[in-house]
Formats: structure tokens, C-alpha cells, sequence
DNA sequence: CGTACAATTGAACGAAGTCAATTGGTGTGG
DNA sequence: CCACACCAATTGACTTCGTTCAATTGTACG
């Protein structure tokens, strides 16, 4: 956001003006030696330039050290969402660690300095994929990425987003061997509609509306869904 | 969502039907043993009943074996979102990891059981507090968080949006060193519409309202806020 | 200094919200 | 087992906030 031109040369993790912030912040001190020698410094990016393409394999976390970046992530349609702006001192990567595969794309929205933790780096400090640690990450960064697609669908109009609701939902509760066609709903259209960021009165309109298009059949909380893909469009 | 009467009395995680999806999934056969020693198990719930509190201490991973639960916010005014809706499999708990405190609450929509990975013995697993592993799924889970916090103040008007923004940019640069009452725009106006979900004119109008409130001087992309406290209500 | 893009401003429209009335479902006690 | 009460869901009428489209002004950079 603001200049600082300050001589990287003989920085190190160990004595980094960000330690307050990045990953070193709340790291045993030993462990701050251990990572600094793993990292790699002084990545530039101008602005505009990417570090790194929302498909592109994992190739580790990125910790910006000065500019800032934007992350985003792309809908179907090749529209754009802005995630988060990246400053200083803020890891960026996590959306690649769960499928080892980037579903955002980060920009430099300046000219920015960036360290590089790579990914084989990572796992020898973390652990081997198949380790509790390595999937609990796992895990943890899958609820980012539902966040993010959550995020993505929050922008798109009321009856895709109940649509979308029931399709995920089926496919959800499909996983799980019930019934994709045919179930319950446990929650109410009060906590539907919360959920989506419409009222409860829209969701009601809505599936009214899906009936009357014979996509479904509703009656009080028991939903049958007559033609999934046209409900998926 | 469904009713599924299993006896679950000799069920550990190594037999479990849901390791295709739960913690187990991906995980090494021999950890799954370590770990099905250290998970409490037939942790039961009725509808209505809280599993963990927002506010109350991190006391480790939940892991819903049968039926639904919903897992949600609160935002400054009590009004609750609903962040996500958790069926069997599904994990639970990370928005407490970060702080060591959730900031959710999760409540069974119908009769749970759930096992419960606590937390002193997750740390046996993954390593104390100030490791690497544990620094780095903290950090994931504050995105995670972060995330949360996005989608609580999409509920709000366009002004509280882009009032939101400038007060949380100005903190973020703050603690960064740099000056927060004064500072330039690295984005666009359409980047920040879009990071907001509302358009750039959208933008536009509002930085002008707030400008003839007195709460803050804009020229192009420079900002400079006037009355900080103002801006914040 | 001019060009191209970014930002502003205005006017009209529309999707979803709000408010309010009605209908439907479920569980409980007579 | 029925009737009542209570809460959930539906439906309708009206309003509103933010969008869209379009025209204009401002700004940065070659």
C-alpha cells in the first residue's frame, strides 16, 4: 500500500521486520531457524503480474513481504470475485492445499516482494500426506475453499442460489448413501433462507415456483426432485 | 437428514462406515488406530441442543457420525448466519482452533451422535502449540474465520460495507507501521466493489456520502479519514 | 499534451425485502 | 381420537436499495 524500499539482502526469517505477522509469529523460536533456512526470498512480481493461476498444481505458501495482491477466485461464468487483499505479512496459498491444486488466482496489485515456503519444503516440516497434522490442513483448508465457493454463489440471484441449495444438498446426502431424490429437510425455510442471504418468504416463493416448473415436488419438509438437471442450471 | 440405527457399541474408527469421509479419509491405516484410541465416542445431542457454544473455549474436533446440525455466526446486533449446514462425516470445531475460542456456535437440527477428537490429545498428535504444523493449521483457520467475518457483513447495507472496509484496511495497515488515517488505494473502485459485492457507481456514491458527512476526504486514490469513529458505527 | 482508462454522476428499473394476512401442519390435552 | 393452539409456511401488496445503462468528468502516463 505504501513504499518501502529496504536493502532484503541479509534478511531472514530470523530477522524479519514481519515476524510479528507471518508465519513465525507464535513459532518456537528454534523452529524460526529451522523454516528460514527452507524459504525462498526476494520473489518479484509487478503489478498486475500473477503469483500464482487459479488450476496450477501446489507449489507451496507465498508470504508477502512488501505491495499488496488481491485473491480471487472464478465463478462458471468466468466472473470474477475478489476473495481478500493481501498485505504484508499474509500468507497466501491455502487454496491450493487441500486438492494440491489452486482454485484462486493471486495478483500483485503492485509491485510486490514475496517469501516462497515450497511444498516439499513443507512437507518435511509437516509431515508426509498422509499424517494426522497433513489432514487436519487438509481439512481445515477444505472449509476455506467452501467458504470461498459459498462467497462465489452469494452473488448470483435467489432462485440459482435455492436451486444450487438443493442440488449440493442431494449431492451431499447421495455421498452419504440416502436417497438424492427423495429426503427430508431437517432445518427449516427460516435457516434456508438464512443460509442462502434471502428471507424465508423468497425461499418459499421459490420452491412454489420450481413446482410449478415440475423441477420438483414439495410438501412441508419432504422434497422429491423431479428433473435435477434442470434445477442445475 | 435420514433415520439410520446402527449399533455403534464396538464401532471405532478403524471400522467406522463413514471413513471415506471423516478424519479418516486419506489418513494412514496405522494413524487411523492411533487415532481411534484418542476419540471419544456416542456423544449424543437432541434437536435444539447446543454442541459448542460461540465464545466458549476450543476443546477440540467434533466429527458428526448421525444426523444434522447447522453451525453459525453472530454478528455485532445478535442476529445469527448460518455458516454451514454439517451432515454425517462433516467436521466441526475449526473456527475455535485459531483463537483457541470459537466464534461459532454449532446446534444439532435433529438428534446427533458425534465423536469428539479433544483437543490436549489432538495436540499430542499434531505437536504443541508452537510447531509448524500447529502454526500453520492455525493460520488456515484464522482464513477460515476471516471468511466468516466476510459473509456476516455481506448481510449489510452497502454504506456499513464500504464503511467496514476503510475501518479495517486503516486497523490492517496500522498494525503494519503505516499511517492510518492517511494512505492510498492499491485497488480499483471496481476491485472494491466487487471484494464487497456491489458495483463500482455503488462504491463511488458512498465514498462521496461519506465525504459530504465529513467522515472522510477522497481524491482518486488517495483516502484520508477524518473521523475514524464515525465511520465505524 | 493528448489519449485511454478510471471514476463520477444521473435517471429509470427491477429483484428481493418488508409487512401483513392467511393457510397448513403438528403435537397435546380434553 | 378429535379439537384446539401454536408455530411454520405460504401468499399478496407495496416499498426500497442497489443495479443498470448512459453520459460526463477526471486522472495518469506515454
Amino acid at each position: 500500500m505504501a513504499n518501502e524500499q529496504t536493502s532484503y539482502s541479509a534478511v531472514t526469517c530470523v530477522n524479519c521486520n514481519l515476524d510479528k505477522l507471518c508465519i513465525p509469529k507464535g513459532l518456537d523460536p528454534s523452529d524460526v531457524g529451522e523454516l528460514a533456512l527452507r524459504v525462498n526470498r526476494n520473489n518479484i512480481r509487478q503489478k498486475g503480474e500473477v503469483i500464482y493461476h487459479a488450476g496450477s498444481t501446489f507449489r507451496g505458501i507465498v508470504a508477502l513481504r512488501s505491495g499488496s495482491a488481491k485473491l480471487l477466485s472464478y465463478d462458471g461464468d468466468g466472473n470474477e470475485l475478489i476473495v481478500d487483499f493481501i498485505l504484508p505479512g499474509e500468507l497466501l496459498g491455502f487454496d491450493g492445499f487441500a486438492k494440491q491444486t489452486h482454485n484462486c488466482t493471486a495478483i500483485a496489485l503492485e509491485t510486490v516482494n514475496f517469501c516462497h515456503l515450497p511444498a516439499y519444503r513443507l512437507d518435511m516440516l509437516v509431515g508426509n500426506t498422509s499424517n494426522l497434522s497433513h489432514i487436519l490442513l487438509q481439512r481445515s483448508c477444505d472449509q476455506f475453499d467452501f467458504q470461498v465457493q459459498k462467497a462465489l454463489f452469494n452473488r448470483r440471484t435467489a432462485e440459482e442460489r435455492v436451486a444450487y441449495f438443493i442440488v449440493a444438498l442431494s449431492d451431499r446426502l447421495k455421498l452419504r448413501g440416502y436417497s438424492e431424490m427423495e429426503f427430508r429437510f431437517s432445518m427449516s425455510r427460516e435457516e434456508i433462507g438464512n443460509y442462502l442471504g434471502i428471507t424465508q418468504e423468497t425461499v418459499s416463493r421459490i420452491f412454489h415456483h420450481f413446482q410449478a416448473m415440475n423441477m420438483i415436488e414439495i410438501k412441508a419438509k419432504r422434497l422429491k426432485i423431479i428433473d435435477k438437471k434442470k434445477l442445475s442450471s
